[in-house]
DNA sequence: CGCTCGGTTGAAAATCGTCAAATGGCGTGG
DNA sequence: CCACGCCATTTGACGATTTTCAACCGAGCG
């Protein structure tokens, strides 16, 4: 790949012989947000195994059981639910950082499909060590709720988009959004790769593949990205910021 | 009121005395499913008051501090999340035996604001309380984590129906949701009131209040319905599921 | 009894989806 | 190394759905 979006921190990167949590250069974003260094050890217990997905392949499909979490350790995902009338819908993208699986809990199966949109790597949580420890470990366990909380709240924010705003400002608000994440782990805010298709980025925003490519076209005639392909840099942020917030006027 | 959505099944109503879950009528529903006499026991203990809320007050609003979980014990309610440009979107409709806060765990801190729309009754979880008791209490733990598991799966759907559906498939399937849960609680899945105006039908379902009066209108028009106001009879519940899933066709 | 709020309905306008065709990367195989 | 073919993307024209603006109706309340 040409210009790929780095997939982690140099220093944490590639090298899968430390599985630690407490090395690991994502440990601001993920699960160990302010764990001592006694609970960072016992959480690094917890965390034993790697898996690497490869481009296109499934961390895991809907039905399948439901055995651990995952969070990102680098690469990039989707997740989508396939409804039974065989439409399928993005419901998110996941990056470094980010846990998988949160789904799961409910009927102890998965309920959507994870699937890598570039080689990735994820660190397994596997879900019956997470049941015994949490209860001996408060802090984990606040932390544990606090993730899901959080991923409830991301939800209310996708379906304000989806419901109160026009196509144009759904893709700024993608793009925005995709920045500030961007930028929370060390890369340019401003100049990145698209690592899914008009497609996809579509279904998630609830547009038509034709309808997200013309509105990438128009904020490109008007001076606010520059846009080749999957290569996006943002000229003009303020205006995009507008955009989002234009909602309401 | 003329025509009341029960607010509880006969047995658990009214009598506000009893604050037992292993007596509540809706304990089926509700956060203690699958517990044993010892843990719904243990439970009692600390599910201890309730609140009243009145038609149109807040339980709580977005800012409010996160001191407890509420599961509703009798009424309606929705969920609002006001977004900073003023517009505000309601993500959700609750009913009885349903659990309100949940998207409080993340900073300690409600983002988004549970209204009344009738006279309701919650029972009060106070999270500090449940903090120090789940870890030493597996079954409700587990349970927390599917409820919490269970709303996001919940919004996935929403942002199906957001993302992929016409306004008529839209109020389709928002009836034939709110018929299942009605049924689920013992009430009449075919004929009910419904609790909210057509502006928060709406906002809910990405759609103009004109627009959802409309489709009603055309439901009613085409014989699936009988609506008067807000007076819902569901003559043919096929021709509504099949709109739902006509989104795909 | 009049007022307000919620709901319904109509007509015009705007947005977005659909269908179709052309372009351009990228990988494969000759 | 080049040619080919596939897939993603772009772009245009048209049509359908939905929003917008406006008027009207009806119920409930002071």
């Amino acid at each position: 790949m040409p210009t790929p979006l780095p997939s982690v921190k140099p220093g944490c990167a590639g090298s899968s012989h430390q599985v630690a949590c407490s090395s690991c250069g994502l440990r601001e974003l993920c699960l160990p947000v302010g764990f001592s260094d006694e609970e960072m050890e016992r959480l690094d217990e917890l965390v034993t195994s790697r898996r690497t997905i490869h481009r296109g392949e499934a961390l895991f499909r809907r039905g399948d059981r439901f055995a651990a979490l995952y969070a990102v350790r680098g690469g990039f995902f989707k997740t989508c639910t396939t409804s039974e009338d065989g439409r399928d819908q993005v419901t998110g993208f996941q990056m470094g950082g980010e846990l998988l699986g949160l789904d799961g809990f409910d009927d102890d199966t998965h309920r959507c499909d994870a699937i890598a949109l570039e080689d990735s790597q994820v660190c397994v949580i596997p879900c019956a060590s997470l049941d015994q420890i949490s209860h001996t470990f408060p802090a984990l366990q606040r932390q544990l709720h606090r993730v899901m909380s959080r991923e409830i709240v991301r939800e209310h924010g996708v379906m304000m988009l989806l419901s109160g705003m026009r196509a144009e400002e759904r893709v700024a608000a993608f793009l925005v959004n995709l920045a500030r994440r961007l930028q929370a782990r060390g890369f340019s805010p401003s100049s990145f790769v698209l690592r899914m298709t008009r497609q996809e980025i579509g279904t998630y925003l609830g547009l038509q593949l034709e309808t997200v490519s013309r509105c990438f076209s128009r904020l490109h005639d008007d001076g606010v990205l520059d846009v080749r392909q999957r290569d996006i840099r943002i000229l003009d942020t303020d205006a995009l910021q507008r955009l989002v917030a234009g909602a309401s006027t």
